[in-house]
Formats: C-alpha cells, sequence, structure tokens
DNA sequence: TCAAAAGTGTTCGTGCTACACCCATGC
DNA sequence: GCATGGGTGTAGCACGAACACTTTTGA
C-alpha cells in the first residue's frame, strides 16, 4: 500500500471493507456451515466464517462470489447478500465494516480447498458450531433464519440439490433446514402445483425398493414464489 | 471530507464507506421520501438520498441515525438496514460504499432541516421523484418494496401513524404504501384479533361526522406478525 | 416372498373474501 | 334534517392439514 494512502487511512481511520461469505449445504442430514481456523491471536483455536478485504474495483459481490469459488470450487449458485456488519469494535485488528453473503451449493458437490493461510477448513453443522471468532456465531445464526425463511418464499433449494432428485429429497431438505416435517402426499400435492418443476424420464438406480421418479428445477435461478 | 484523504482515495480508489438514508413518511395521502438537491457537478440540478461518510468510531446504525435526526428532528422511529451498495463505479468521485437504511417517520412531525451544504431539501412522492443522482433512483425502488414488504409481517405502521389515531387512519395508511384496497370490515376484524392495538377511551373531536374511537400500538417496537 | 420406500384421494376445518345497512355527530 | 364517515355480521369458497393402503423394485 502506497505511503500517502496509509497515512491518510491511519490520520482518518477509515474503515477497511471486506466480506464474510457463509457456505451453507447439507451433509450428512445436517444443515452446515463451512469454516477456517484461525492462526492468529487473540483467536487461536477458534473458528471463522471465511472471508477478506475487497480489491480495489472489485464489486462487493463479486468478491463474494471469488471467496466463495476460492474455497469450494463452486460457481453458479444462489449467492444473496445477507446484511452488513459495522460497529466500530468487531475486529481488534482494526476498523472492518464487513458485508455477510450466504450461498448455498450441492451436497454432491463438496471439496473444500485448504490454503497455508488457515490452519484448516471444515463443515460443521450449524447446531454444534466449534469456538468462534469475532461475531461470527450471530452471523450464522442471522444467515440460518434468512436461509429459512427465504425457502418458504423462493426456489432457491435449486441451488442446493444436484440436477435431477427425488421429491422425498426435496423434502427433506426443506425438512432439515425449516427443523419441521412435511406430510408426504401433501409435500407433493404442492410443489407440483408450482409449475416449478419438471418432471424427467428418468428413475433412481440400484435402490433396494421401487425407484422414484426424477425431477429438476424449471429455472435453476432465483424467483418468488409462496412454497410452505 | 478533507482534501489529503479525498485526493488519496481518488488515486487509490480505496473504498469508503458511507450511509444512504431513506427517509419516509405519508404526505398528502402519498408515501414521500426526503430528497436533498445537489450543488456539485456533474449532478447540478439533480436530487440524492440525504447521507455521508461513516465517522471514526462511530456504528454504522448510528451513522444513519445521525443523518436522520440531523435532517428531521425525529428519534426512536423505526430505522432498518435495507442493502450494501458496493459496486465499483457508482461515485464519479472515488470509490463509495454505500450501507442503506431506510426509516418511518410520523407525518404529523415532519418538519425538514436544510443546510447550507444542499441546495435544498423537501419531501418527494416516490411515484414522482425529480432527476435523481448516482443509483439512487433504484435504492429508492428497492426500498419501498422491502417497506411494503415489511409492513405486511411486522407492526411498523407504528412509526408511521401518530401515537393514536383511528382505524380508518391505519387503513388508508396501508393502502397508500401498498397500492391496493382493504376492505372496512374484514380490516377490522383482522388488526383487532392481532393482539397489536389497544382502544383508548378517546375520540375524534371536531370531526363534522360520528367521531371514530382512537386506538393506539400496544408495544412502539418492532416485532413481527402475519398482518395483511 | 420380504423389506423398503414410492405413489396416490378424500374429508374436515380454518381463514379470507365479498357484501349492505344503521348510527353518531356537526352544520 | 341532511351530509359524512363510523361501526357492524354472515355466507361461500379456497386452501392447508390430517390420514392408510397399494405398488414397485432388489435381495
Amino acid at each position: 500500500m502506497k505511503k500517502d494512502l496509509q497515512k491518510a487511512i491511519q490520520k482518518y481511520k477509515v474503515p477497511v471493507v471486506a466480506v464474510d461469505m457463509l457456505i451453507f449445504s447439507i451433509i450428512d442430514k445436517k444443515l452446515c456451515v463451512v469454516l477456517i481456523s484461525m492462526k492468529k491471536k487473540p483467536f487461536e483455536g477458534s473458528w471463522a466464517v471465511p472471508g477478506g478485504i475487497i480489491l480495489k474495483d472489485e464489486h462487493i459481490d463479486d468478491a463474494a462470489r471469488r471467496h466463495l469459488e476460492q474455497k469450494t470450487n463452486v460457481k453458479d449458485v444462489f449467492l444473496d447478500q445477507l446484511y452488513t456488519f459495522g460497529a466500530p469494535n468487531r475486529d481488534p485488528f482494526g476498523r472492518v465494516v464487513s458485508v455477510a453473503y450466504y450461498a448455498l451449493i450441492p451436497h454432491d458437490k463438496v471439496s473444500l480447498k485448504t490454503t497455508d493461510r488457515y490452519g484448516g477448513i471444515e463443515w460443521f453443522p450449524v447446531d454444534k458450531l466449534p469456538k468462534m471468532a469475532y461475531d461470527h456465531k450471530d452471523i450464522i445464526k442471522m444467515a440460518t433464519k434468512r436461509l429459512q425463511s427465504k425457502l418458504t418464499y423462493s426456489n432457491i433449494m435449486y441451488s442446493l440439490l444436484p440436477k435431477e432428485f427425488t421429491l422425498a429429497e426435496l423434502r427433506t431438505s426443506y425438512e432439515i433446514i425449516l427443523k419441521r416435517t412435511f406430510d408426504k402426499r401433501n409435500f407433493r400435492k404442492k410443489v407440483l402445483s408450482l409449475d416449478m418443476l419438471i418432471e424427467t424420464d428418468k428413475k433412481q438406480v440400484g435402490v433396494p425398493n421401487r425407484p422414484a421418479k426424477l425431477y429438476k428445477f424449471k429455472n435453476r435461478k432465483f424467483k418468488e414464489f409462496e412454497i410452505l
């Protein structure tokens, strides 16, 4: 960083703009989020949501996408701005205003990339978080709530499921995230009435029971609905 | 803004964090928003949403409240974060990431304070905006949508109405903002069933017709409901 | 033939919608 | 007494909730 800039920033305590990227998926029947383990004091041994400072000329949305792709190799998933956290003393290293984003990625595409900047990167169930750095525990809670809410009035589940899926998979995914159950028949009736899915001519293979029909989403793009 | 900082910021495109404050009220049966007229090129003659850079050690929420109070003298109203805009070329003067907030203020408390930094400050109906600077037209559109949505699942109308009001005032306020009508009887039934209002023992005075009972909100604090 | 999950209809209750007339007050 | 908005009840309909048995496949 150039000297005159650094000087001006220190003089006026200009806040730094960062993004936090909350990456959600369903792993092993649980809603999980990607965390990285911290090396630096005072947060050694704690975990945090991945993220970092935005680049110059980089749109904040793109900064979020950059972090998402860096960690998971996935693109073209649902990504949405959550909230901007701007308390003056959130970060002991300096004033950081961070814009949090959340994304939903398919559980069949999961492969986390670690880098040597962090101690490690792992999925954690949102109900069993480790010791968290900063205010990240609250951020995860808020993101979980928002995710639950958005699931009930949009088609964003397209971003969590594989291209083709059974209605049972769709239903249990809703059940896991919304923490409730749905009646099998009522659920079918409802989702099929929404003109949101397309029936394929394929079926499950290799299951020890009657194979289910596979469906896919009509549009793999955010759209509002009255779903559940 | 100080000159040396401004210079450094322009040179290196370091993002500056600002807030934009969208102040809504109902004036003359129309949903209106506070705008200020710009003096500086290239936006002479255009209008913008009030706002400005956050102070050092100032919480961004407080920055929004500061601007709100500066312009309107009101405190203790509903104020909520809308969205953070972070495209790199939004502002020709340099990179600005701005966190937009919106607030609802009572129409009986309106008195705008002008300052000599701006050409003027005025209420404009959201349907008849003047020539707007930056991307502020889009921001107002987004805020209006959010406001409409939030009205249908919360009690934030408490922040727009005077302390005591008639059910007709409540109803027409919803009708103006949501751009639809409600059946008088069904509306009464619904809002009274929500345990959100308290009936006072007062009535309208000086009206040339049967005076309506006055009601007040049980809690003048944000709460979620299923309202309309 | 057995185990396991898929697929399929009907009934009931709740809540939203539509709708018209009398009442209280000021002038 | 007349003009103006306040205040009130009921019937129909749509939608969500509850609920059990038959079908198809692999082993």
